[in-house]
RNA sequence: GCCGACAUAGCGUAAUAGGUAGCGCAACUGACUUGUAAUCAGUAGGUUGGGAGUUCGAUUCUCUCUGUCGGCACCA
């Protein structure tokens, strides 16, 4: 399916529909003024300002009836070019239009594009004709606030699709509905991953047996990579004291997105919403040589945020999750090093992964932005160059985005999309000559003098919740063999005649370590089939007179029909060949 | 948090122009003893998300709270 953005007559066709849809809204809404309407990856969109009208299902069918007449009636779209101010006074009832216009400079020539009764500012290009614009449906609708500003009045928002003909529409139109049956949140709740409830709260899923298995395994494989790597894993707790994050600066930066503090005995505490100010204090424990650097400081870290209620999706992004987090500290000369090897096991886990569709950013601060950034510009300098560098050394190919950097440092962002909703950072790696200095830290060089170390802050699984939410959407619930929670279904034909032999293999697959469900149900084996695959096991095994007979087992895949029948030793060994690979 | 929509049994859903709710799957009981995607019969399960209001009567209308969903804003 062709890519809206990547297609220039699409886009162009998107364009103009915005505009087709905005003729549409001033028909039936004459006090409607418009204000951006641009081309994006699902179509476009067009903010409106209706007074204190909203829309509702209906009125979006309503537009979309009158776009199909101004489609039919099949006016030209003419292209006008008119001065500065021109445009000012054409446009003067028009505050939206008039922001716009006064960004240009004294004397720059401004568009306009007119169809029918109906005229817009707009660079272009579009279609000649309403007439081209016939396959389109409008999608959804929503607030959206003025210039992306929370403070600014809030504008509805109407999206919509265009395509060139019928098929591609319905394509694009069942690809959303596809995209809906691999959420997270279904295939959480139908495999009996997760759950969440309100009386526990809001923002805070619990994992179930069959998750938690999952949640384990990830755990384990990363801590196994890392501890190859050099890493030390620490535990430490989930409250930590007002001061910590007051010296970190996190405080200050975030506390309204921290649950409220918690006053005990003229303390306050809060729940940890990271984890870089306890492991700064782990490094501050002892006395470092440069001998002794890096330092890797890894943990799988129960972290708190006070998310915002509309920002709560699954275990995509809750109010607990648990971050697969490192702090390495190095010094100067190690940086780039240590930056390489984390970006290694970066996509050293995406093969293990199968992880192929992400896009690399390098998040820079926004020099314009006082507040949110450690006001040091030497010190960004330094680390926005250092990073850039690094990354252009190991061929990356990344976007570069201002005002995306952490508050003390810029970052390498791995970003990948989900099925339903906006882009998110899976794993990320940050460079900070910020804290390490608010901490106060400290190794003693060659020189014999004491320096303070560069720290490396890193997440490669993200945090194990999100990463779970990916793998599930990626692979719709049908985990990978290590990954799943039961990995082999074992059914016996007849329980009368076959249930010992299926005990028999049940014990030796338990011994060698798996996870195994033996279906000792009364029920038609047809039935119990249709169950295990439903269930998304990767192996279900059917065991009957012909196995005992022949001493061996027949097996199903998931997704295939075939059946396989093999020696215990012959299956033996493909699971451990399937288990090594991680397939 | 903001704008909007939605909330019926474990899950998926139907219905009521206001007269206290059906169905399928799952569960439970019994029969059947099964060779590759749903055996048959029966039973139980609902303060129609919570609260308030209007009304003789509210699951239906109004308000409010909570939660969910789609976006916006946020994301150390």
């Amino acid at each position: 399916m062709k890519r809206i953005l990547d297609d220039e007559r699409l886009s162009m066709m998107n364009h103009s529909c915005a505009h087709l849809m905005a003729q549409a809204v001033k028909h039936l809404y004459p006090n409607a003024l418009f204000w951006v309407g641009p081309v994006v990856e699902e179509g476009f969109y067009y903010d409106i300002d209706l007074g204190d009208v909203t829309i509702t299902d209906e009125d979006l069918e309503k537009i979309e009836k009158e776009m199909k007449k101004i489609s039919k009636d099949g006016k030209r779209i003419y292209r006008e070019e008119i001065t500065r101010e021109e445009a000012l006074e054409r446009f003067k009832n028009d505050p939206y239009k008039i922001d716009l216009i006064e960004r240009f400079e004294d004397g720059t020539v401004i568009s306009c594009y007119t169809q029918g009764d109906f005229t817009d500012l707009c660079r272009g290009p579009h279609v000649d004709s309403v007439k081209e614009l016939k396959y389109f449906k409008l999608t959804k609708f929503s607030g959206a606030y003025w210039k992306g500003d929370a403070n600014n009045k809030m504008l509805q928002r109407i999206y919509g699709v265009c395509y060139e003909n019928e098929e591609d529409l319905n394509e694009y139109l069942g690809e959303l509905e596809e995209a809906k049956e691999r959420d997270h949140r279904k295939i959480g709740k139908d495999l009996g991953i997760f759950m969440s409830d309100d009386l526990v709260g809001k923002g805070l899923p619990m994992y179930l047996p069959k998750g938690y298995i999952i949640w384990e395994e990830l755990e384990n494989y990363i801590k196994q990579k890392e501890r190859k790597l050099g890493y030390q894993h620490v535990m430490t707790p989930c409250v930590g004291n007002v001061e910590l994050y007051k010296t970190s600066g996190h405080w200050d930066h975030y506390k309204e997105n921290m649950f409220p503090a918690m006053e005990v005995e003229g303390e306050s505490f809060v729940l940890r919403p990271m984890n870089c100010p306890h492991h700064m204090m782990i490094y501050a424990n002892s006395l470092h040589s440069y001998k002794d650097l890096p330092i890797r400081i890894g943990e799988i870290a129960h972290d708190f945020r006070y998310e915002a209620s509309g920002a709560l999706k699954g275990i995509e992004r809750g109010r607990h999750f648990c971050q697969n987090d490192a702090h390495l500290f190095v010094t100067p000369e190690q940086m780039k090093d240590e930056f390489k090897r984390v970006v290694d096991l970066i996509f050293d886990v995406y093969k293990d992964f199968n992880i192929t569709d992400y896009r690399c950013v390098l998040s820079l601060r926004d020099p314009e932005d006082k507040k949110k950034y450690h006001p040091d510009d030497e010190m960004w300098e330094k680390a926005e160059n250092g990073l850039r560098t690094v990354l252009n050394e190991l061929g990356i190919e990344y976007t570069e985005e201002i005002g995306e950097a952490a508050f003390y440092g810029p970052k390498l962002d791995v970003n990948v999309k989900p099925a339903v909703g906006n882009e998110y950072t899976l794993s990320t790696c940050q460079l900070d000559f910020c804290l390490p200095a608010k901490f106060d830290l400290k190794y003693i060089d060659k020189d014999g003098e004491k320096k303070t170390p560069i720290v490396l802050h890193r997440a490669i699984l993200g945090s194990l919740d999100r990463f779970m939410a990916y793998i599930l959407e990626e692979t719709k619930g049908a985990l990978p063999l290590w990954l799943s929670p039961v990995q082999i279904n074992i059914i016996p034909v007849n329980n009368e005649y076959h249930l010992e032999y299926a005990k028999g293999i049940y014990n030796k697959l338990v011994e060698a370590g798996y996870r195994v469900n033996l279906d000792d149900r009364n029920e038609k084996l047809g039935y119990k089939i249709r169950e295990s695959i439903v269930n998304k096991n990767p192996y279900t095994l059917i065991l009957g007179q012909k196995e005992v007979d022949a001493n061996n087992i027949s097996y199903r895949m998931y997704s295939e029909e075939e059946t396989h029948t093999v020696s215990m030793d012959e299956f033996s060994k493909e699971l451990n060949n399937r288990m090594r690979t991680r397939k």
